[in-house]
DNA sequence: AACCCGCACAACCGCCCCGGA
DNA sequence: GTCCGGGGCGGTTGTGCGGGT
């Protein structure tokens, strides 16, 4: 049995709005406001459109302040490091470009952004391939790195202890047994405890860390990014304010390169975090962009992949992956923050192709 | 000039979450 | 505690436009 309508779907317009009824929603929500309840106030003002039409409208165009178009190069940065770390949270990221809507920054990512990022690294691919200059050294360095990132982003749920760990890496035929066990970030401060499919609670956050990614706005830290080393004294709360304030960190370093050397970002936090061990129906694999990350790495330095042969190896489904790979103790995010240690790294290769 | 194709973006759809009854 | 409806979100589709043939 579906859902009911929200509106008699028979007599409402539907498609490209005119002028006439932009006028007349703006000038309406601009001396009624909206009432607290879009459904209703199409009926109220006499307009034959659906009730959510007229929020999306209202949202994406007549509210006052909307750019359009013309993202600034900063401004690419900013979504693209966000969606490298949140993945597809339009309005989250939104939340961080005064101005824009999710809806301008999805299409404008999935337009442009996206391809411009991948037309760039296929440059790079075709230049690293005709190129002799990287030496087995440096592809054992990056190996290195990569590992090391890896194993800084690994966080332990509050009911797995360290020999929960073990149990993982002893159960899982993929992990890489010559790797130590992760080494857990410590969290600074306590807090109630969100739920990270909780946009509301994201957004909330993300203004309360003043909305900019700029040092300056960095108040409750002084600008400092606290060091971690004792995981299970923080709440989910913190997990975020730290991951928030790396990604402030991230975003307003002047190098990119630094930018990728100094952050061991807090990915594993980004949602699907609820502390008590895997829940496969949440976990969601890679989207297409980072499927095709994932490809080109292979193709490009399957040495990156040494270990994580379960993000690619020859199964097409994730789901199935995710089952067959994952055992039932582990966390999500533990499994996240090795799909996202690898996206990482890979995506920040991306941005910095993004440097003027 | 006509047609085709790709791109950009506006708008819709369906699902999920949350608050109130 | 359960149900219901509205709000919000992300994914997808539709449409118009411009450039190329």
């Amino acid at each position: 049995m579906g859902r009911a309508p929200c509106c008699d779907k028979a007599n409402v317009k539907k498609g490209p709005w005119s002028p006439e009824e932009d006028a007349e929603l703006k000038s309406y929500i601009e001396q009624h406001g909206t009432g607290g309840n879009w459904i209703a106030l199409p009926q109220k003002m006499g307009l034959k459109r659906c009730g959510k039409s007229c929020r999306l409208r209202w949202l994406n165009y007549l509210r006052p302040n909307i750019k359009h178009g013309g993202f600034s190069e900063e401004e690419d940065k900013i979504i693209c490091s966000l969606y490298i770390s949140i993945g597809s949270r339009w309005s989250i990221i939104a939340a961080q470009l005064p101005g824009r809507t999710d809806n301008d920054i999805k299409n404008y990512w999935n337009t442009r952004l996206k391809k411009k990022l991948l037309g760039k690294q296929r440059k790079e691919q075709h230049a690293r391939r005709n190129s002799s200059s990287q030496t087995k050294q440096e592809m054992l360095m990056r190996k290195g790195m990569m590992r090391e990132n890896i194993n800084n982003q690994m966080v332990s749920s509050s009911s797995s202890s360290s020999s929960d760990h073990n149990s993982i890496i002893n159960q899982n035929p993929f992990w890489p047994h010559d790797e130590q066990l992760p080494v857990l970030p410590p969290i600074p401060y306590s807090n109630q405890e969100p739920s990270f499919n909780d946009h509301a609670y994201f957004r909330k956050l993300l203004i309360k860390l003043g909305g900019k990614f700029s040092d300056n706005d960095d108040q409750q830290t002084n600008g400092v990014i606290p060091e971690i080393n004792n995981l299970d004294q923080y709440s989910l709360d913190d997990l975020m304010m730290y991951h928030q304030q790396q990604q402030i960190s991230m975003i307003s370093a002047a190098d990119p390169v630094d930018v990728l050397n100094s952050t061991s970002t807090l990915a594993e936090t980004k949602y699907n975090m609820d502390g008590n061990g895997i829940d496969v129906s949440t976990l969601q694999g890679p989207s297409s962009f980072e499927a095709e990350l994932i490809e080109q790495m292979m193709y490009n330095d399957p040495q990156k992949l040494d270990g994580l042969e379960f993000l690619c190896g020859g199964n097409s489904d994730w789901g199935e992956m995710n089952s067959l790979i994952l055992p039932p103790v582990v966390n999500s995010n533990y499994v996240e923050g090795l799909q996202q240690g690898m996206l990482q790294e890979c995506a920040f290769d991306q941005l910095r192709y993004l440097e003027p």
